[in-house]
DNA sequence: TAGCAGATACCTT
DNA sequence: AAGGTATCTGCTA
């Protein structure tokens, strides 16, 4: 693995974090009111990957990462998926096939996929791309707006941010739940 | 309708 | 083999 590049920028209220690899491609991304927060994150990523500290350099990707909270569609990025699991790499398919202003259910997945929602819920947790990965859009099984961590704790701030991404996409909510009209089922495993 | 377990849970290291 | 879990369902009161 060549060198790696670590890019933040600021934007409404929080630091947007990337780091790419000599190609472009995503290893991680991150987002959070700390600039320190997204730098520790995805140099830590880094270090584990390289054992070295990343290039602190401007990219492109980190803007595009604001475009996505702000609601804005972005171009195809290619990601590096070779330090996530396959399980990860199986939900994450499903999650980038959720249309935009639709939500789908952590059961929902598991079901189309022959696991379980826990074992779900684990993966969409561990996330590495941020926004770009859109695993804002799963909800439980009651619609409640569920849980957020932005590479940190889950907390009432995160849950809020998930909540806002979502309206922002154009997701009605009412009394604090996502209307069902908005579900999005997810199909079969495709080949 | 809110709270609480069980699921012979499911995945990860 | 143990440990973590951003869940779901049905049962209780």
């Amino acid at each position: 693995m060549g060198s790696l590049k670590l890019s933040t920028v600021s934007g409404e209220k929080f630091w947007f974090g990337v780091l790419v690899d000599e190609k472009d491609r995503l290893l991680e991304s991150a987002f959070n009111p700390s600039r320190k927060k997204v730098m520790d994150s995805l140099t830590r990523r880094a270090r584990k990957v390289t054992g070295t500290r990343p290039a602190l350099q401007p990219h492109p990707l980190a803007r595009e990462m604001v475009n996505l909270y702000k609601g804005r569609r972005v171009r195809r990025v290619s990601l590096d998926a070779q330090y996530i699991t396959p399980f990860q790499n199986r939900v994450y398919q499903y999650l980038r096939r959720i249309p935009k202003g639709r939500v789908t259910t952590y059961g929902m997945i598991a079901e189309a996929m022959k696991s379980g929602p826990r074992a779900v819920g684990n993966a969409v947790a561990t996330n590495p791309w941020s926004l770009f990965v859109p695993c804002h859009r799963v909800v439980p099984s009651d619609l409640s707006v569920g849980n957020y961590s932005m590479n940190g704790r889950i907390s009432h701030d995160s849950c809020a941010t998930k909540a806002a991404l979502l309206e922002k996409e154009g997701v009605p909510f009412q009394d604090g739940k996502v209307l069902g009209s908005s579900l999005w089922k997810p199909g079969q495993a495709r080949p």
